[in-house]
DNA sequence: AATGAATGAGAATTCATTCAT
DNA sequence: GATGAATGAATTCTCATTCAT
């Protein structure tokens, strides 16, 4: 239990860290002073850097999963769950922004971490090619819609304009045109 | 004359070595060695490796976007141009996988990378955005839509799902249905 | 406490590789072979090669002044204390050859460093000439002489001859004469 | 001719910069850039950096002594051509600091420059030598010096202020009181 | 269990020297 | 003869990991 905390404690600074610093600029010495404990004790808890990171990418995904499942519940129709989405993801993005944009940093990673990652962000595209299904199901999406064109298509625009409103014009989250986005996704640019 | 091929010469390897093994696992000696020359060499062309690899992708997004308004002239009308930024998107990738979804890297490098970073991302992102002012001039494109939002979802889509079908389902850059998703983003996803 | 003693462990190392391969001939391996620590461990303790020959120098130059005073302080007359300072010199300078004259040093490290050494030298020069202002109240010099005239004819003479005895006809420090090269300075070469 | 001309030339310019930025801060390219010829053509002239300095101290330390001996022939008496050294010593010093303090750059280079440093300036100590034994020889001074302590007093002490004054106080070489240590010197300290 | 001092393999960088032009 | 681009051995410095306390 005490264990598990630290744990959890010693993976929030590493994402902290790295959030800042990037995969690796962040040393360990800069996680240790983040979480409060000795350099020694992260291997208390974790075998390598590498598997701090590979955990700490676990925990994030696992993390932004369950919010997002929570978020996308809020809303009935899929103009609102984009909205939620880009609003959730925003949030998330303006506070951890490495990993948000996980497609990149699979170069520069070891192999098991490339693996790990792509699982924990399949989980993410399946749910929400799962509300594309729905979405088509009760004739809110079109039928003749691949669902994967749909989730890269929701997933990869919302992520680019909140990245671009973030990072380029330094919004806040709350000052993105969520429902803007949606609509326009939804709705296509052709006449 | 002599001077400036060499320069490429090294860019090119520092490419190939940094799409191979990431930013910080390509080795100057290992790019070194790509390039045919000394490790030394390196050094009477770059000031360090960082400022190799500043040029490395300033020089990298240069080339995307001279090939980019080349094959976005080669369509008239926006299903094709999106087809060809699909296509040529891909290919691109395929070759150098790190430098195509660039945002990560912000993070790691130092302070005067992001800036010119910034400044090369946004001509990319300006060149389709005229695009889409044209379209929505000619009618092609419904004159609501926000062009900043429309190339948010162009871009962030064709990105999403090429990376996906490339990375995950190891696609080749032929087989991917460029044309499918042009439609779909173009005609959106409700009835 | 121990981290302190290590520090001069260090420094003293420092100090005896230098002082047999000069700045340049010193390398960090053999500074940190000659400490008995890793060469890692030494960047625990100092920034860098150039922190390290500051903190020498200057943890040098304190040693030379606290053994100056203590000297000084054993002989009553103006003789008797340059007859001192020659053979503490002298020991001095048989045991760290670089240091004593380190005028030269000045040219080949960075400019914070030459501040340094010029205040700590200053504090030697202004030892000595304290006791020749003492010596000219009393009367044992001429109240005539200028103090800074007088502290570099004792100073540059005794290190002058010291280190033509030392070097050049590889007496030890015992074998020279002391008492001679101070009585000559005091009574001048006139008749 | 034409060659032992660039020959010069490049002593000198080796003399200028290792002046500036000490006997190892100097990279041959640094000379070459000076001396207003290529890399590669130094090596048309010396065998190796440490052959080019070894030459270069000679020829300064011949410079220097042809000097010397024209400056002491000016003068008649010991105080004048102490006064002349002093003022001479003053210029060269002013001119290339590094080599006038010789003592200490003996360590920290290669056997043979040692070895070969030591006679050149046992030549120019041979010199005031001879003109103390003359001075001796005609009473000037009293025939109970060691000669080998006068020279070791005439110039140490005029070094060690001279270099105080120039370097301390940056003083000019003309603002230095040339007379007041040389009469010091003569006349002794005691009254 | 927790620590942080110690470590050394490994990386970036420098620069005297070579040699093709 | 002159050159300066190319080189790699040698050096400084970094940082993940270990381990005695």
């Amino acid at each position: 239990m005490r264990k598990e905390e630290k744990r959890i404690e010693i993976l929030k600074a590493a994402l902290k860290v790295i959030s800042g610093m990037g995969f690796e600029g962040a040393k360990m010495e800069d996680i240790a002073r983040e979480a409060g404990v000795g350099k020694g004790t992260i291997y208390e808890y974790f075998e390598s850097k590498n598997a701090l990171l590979l955990e700490m990418i676990q925990y994030c995904t696992k993390c932004f999963q369950e919010g997002l499942e929570k978020t996308l519940a809020e809303e009935e129709d899929m103009l609102g769950k984009i909205r939620n989405l880009s609003m959730y993801g925003a949030e998330f993005l303006n506070a951890h922004a490495v990993l948000m944009n996980s497609q990149i940093v699979h170069q520069a990673l070891p192999k098991d971490m490339e693996t790990q990652m792509k699982r924990d962000w399949n989980l993410i595209y399946q749910t929400i090619e799962d509300e594309v299904r729905k979405g088509i199901h009760i004739q809110e999406i079109r039928s003749d819609i691949d669902p994967e064109m749909a989730v890269a298509i929701i997933v990869g625009g919302v992520n680019q304009y909140t990245f671009k409103k973030l990072m380029e014009d330094n919004f806040t989250p709350r000052e993105i045109d969520h429902t803007g986005i949606a609509k326009t996704i939804l709705a296509g640019l052709i006449p």
